[in-house]
RNA sequence: CGGGGCGUGGCUCAGUUUGGUAGAGCACCUGCCUUGGGAGCAGGGGGUCGCAAGUUCGAAUCUUGCCGCUCCGACCA
């Protein structure tokens, strides 16, 4: 490709609506335009790394034994009314209606789609196990689109739906699809790590995540530096809290003026903040949900979706909270009925003595409380938020947190689509079963914008070799002098012929501008030729990563020498 | 959806407070010149100032409504 013909237009400013580095970057750099608010068209640069990293998906994927295919986008409203997600998925939907007023919808996910079509298709043991698995646009209506390619509303994904007769055939494809997204994102170039993850709305349980880790990313994970647990910490298990046995004392009340927080409360009274209990309130479709942690925890409202078996939070208004007999800022346990309002205490609180919380009047605290004998919860389970300060989970060893962006998630969905959507097939003797399930994403758009926070310095992109546009950029310096212009056009024509990915920046420009072209593109490798080298007998060849520049001999085999560089990177 | 900010040529922005008929830099076109890190000179094209109503002799500027973008909170690949 020459670059007086590329359609890679170059910003020198970078635009005011773009905020993270991977969105400036191709913005600038001439990768993508806008087309609405988290919609994008990709322009020839972008479009090759989408392809590039679309094969390595293929390869893993064929490799791991599933089969591609591809499914409509358009879907009717009948199979998602089925699987009863017609209602439940929300306005995150994309809706359309036809002529004859029948509801379809824009895929946000394909679990009813390819359920019904396999359904119809298989019928025997004999044809399971199977996984079958497409890669194409996904639309989802995201409350905010962001961040350029990392939540659009429009996104390139690849997703893989596993059936097997039993879950010892699921557990096999999970842990083959698992193996593949690792491959996947090494292949990639990218710095990743699998962690343990909620499994959310999809459904289903046992769920990783494949997190690449930067900064930037909006998902915040922990793991552990003694052992290898790691984990979303929406999902991450708690390491249990002991706490030291003690005399019940008696419950009474303490005025507390002005106080709207634990910590206000637990500087006004003198306490530590580990013996106060703070309450957050929620409503949802089972109506009020009064959470119940330690002071100083925080509430993990995925966990609390979980427990109570809700679909989804919002946050108590004080008429609710006056209706269910308490007041914002002084909640408490006690005298709520808990067969009226959901109150869901975390665990750790059931194991403490005498604590502080609200009186569920204004201005005023409980002092001495215990549970059991002073309140009953609905619900105990683990609802609260791990803290750096916690223990791991697995082992009790000294954990740590980091960003991620969630490139991809594999999930074991069991029998959840196949009972809703009658996906059964007939065992060895002849029983009816419904078929076991798995399904496995990977964010291919995003997974590009992923690869471009994880690699890039001031000038522009750093692409790993993998997935780079192309793998190298020719330079002439200046095309008024014949030698070295004939000299990178034949640098050019010999390196395409022996199959390396290279463009020739064959524009009538200064060398700063070529230069800062290319370093902004982010070309792993650059091959300079100018008439003060090419006097010497030499050409240089500039490593984007490193600024390593090597003078190569002009006339001798520099192709082995590019594809040795090239297979360094 | 709630809360902030912003919409002026392809990009970055000034002009809006105090209404008087639109500007700069970059990019683009022509010519000259220049060629190892976004050169210089000269000339030139391009904007119903997000949209719609209103106030006014007169609106980018004031008022109202709508639309879009963006950032902060809950969801996800």
């Amino acid at each position: 490709m020459r670059v007086s013909k590329l359609y890679a237009p170059t910003l020198r400013e970078v635009p005011a609506e773009a905020e993270v580095i991977s969105h400036q970057m191709m913005l600038r750099a001439g990768f993508m335009r806008k087309a609405a608010g988290g919609i994008y068209s990709y322009l020839p640069l972008a479009w090759r790394v989408l392809k590039k990293i679309e094969n390595i998906v293929r390869d893993e994927m064929d490799k791991a034994g599933a089969q591609e295919l591809l499914m409509p986008i358009m879907q009717p409203a009948e199979m998602w009314q089925e699987s009863g997600r017609w209602d439940v998925y929300g306005d995150e939907m994309f809706r359309l209606t036809d002529r004859h007023n029948r509801n379809f919808c824009l895929g946000p996910t394909h679990e009813e789609m390819v359920t019904t079509l396999i359904r119809s298709d298989v019928r025997s043991y004999r044809q399971l196990p199977l996984n079958v698995y497409q890669i194409q646009n996904k639309f989802r209506d995201e409350r905010r689109p962001r961040f350029g390619l990392m939540r659009g509303r429009e996104f390139i994904m690849k997703d893989a739906y596993s059936f097997d007769r039993d879950e010892q055939g699921l557990e096999a494809n999970y842990q083959l699809m698992y193996n593949a997204y690792t491959s996947i994102f090494t292949r990639c170039g990218l710095k990743f790590r699998p962690v343990e993850a909620d499994s959310g709305a999809i459904g289903g349980s046992g769920s990783h995540e494949f997190m690449v880790i930067a900064e930037s990313g909006e998902a915040e994970i922990v793991f552990c530096n003694e052992c290898d647990y790691a984990a979303n910490v929406e999902k991450a298990e708690l390491f249990p809290i002991e706490c030291a046995e003690e005399a019940l004392q008696e419950v009474r009340n303490v005025e507390t003026p002005e106080c709207k927080t634990i910590v206000a409360v637990c500087e006004y009274l003198h306490l530590p903040v580990e013996k106060s209990v703070k309450a957050v309130a929620f409503t949802s479709e089972k109506g009020l949900i009064l959470c119940f942690v330690r002071g100083d925890h925080e509430v993990n409202e995925v966990k609390v979706i979980n427990a109570c078996g809700v679909i989804e939070l919002e946050m108590a208004t004080d008429e609710e909270l006056a209706a269910a007999g308490t007041v914002g800022g002084f909640m408490g346990p006690i005298g709520i009925d808990p067969t009226k309002v959901m109150v869901v205490v975390d665990q750790s609180v059931m194991k403490m003595h005498n604590f502080c919380c609200g009186a569920n009047k204004t201005d005023v605290h409980c002092l001495n409380v215990n549970p059991g004998r002073d309140f009953k919860p609905t619900i105990v389970a683990d609802i609260r938020l791990i803290q750096i300060t916690d223990a791991c989970p697995h082992c009790g060893g000294k954990i740590s947190k980091a960003r991620g962006i969630e490139v991809g998630q594999v999930f074991k969905l069991f029998t959840k689509y196949s009972t809703a959507l009658k996906a059964t097939f007939l065992d060895e003797n002849g029983k009816e079963k419904p078929m076991v399930m798995g399904c496995y994403g990977v964010g291919v758009s995003r997974t590009m914008a992923a690869a471009i926070e994880q690699n890039n310095d001031a000038d522009g992109i750093i692409w790993p070799v993998a997935i780079a546009p192309y793998q190298v950029v020719v330079v002439p310096v200046n095309l008024k002098d014949e030698a070295s212009t004939a000299k990178a056009e034949e640098i050019y024509a010999t390196l395409q012929q022996q199959g390396v990915e290279v463009v020739i920046d064959d524009r009538n420009e200064r060398p700063g501008v070529k230069f800062k072209d290319a370093d902004l593109i982010g070309y792993p490798l650059r091959i300079v030729v100018g008439p003060k080298t090419l006097a010497e007998g030499m050409i240089e060849a500039k490593i984007r990563k490193t600024g390593e520049v090597l003078h190569l001999s002009a006339t001798g085999d520099y192709v082995a020498t590019v594809q040795e560089i090239l297979a360094k990177l």
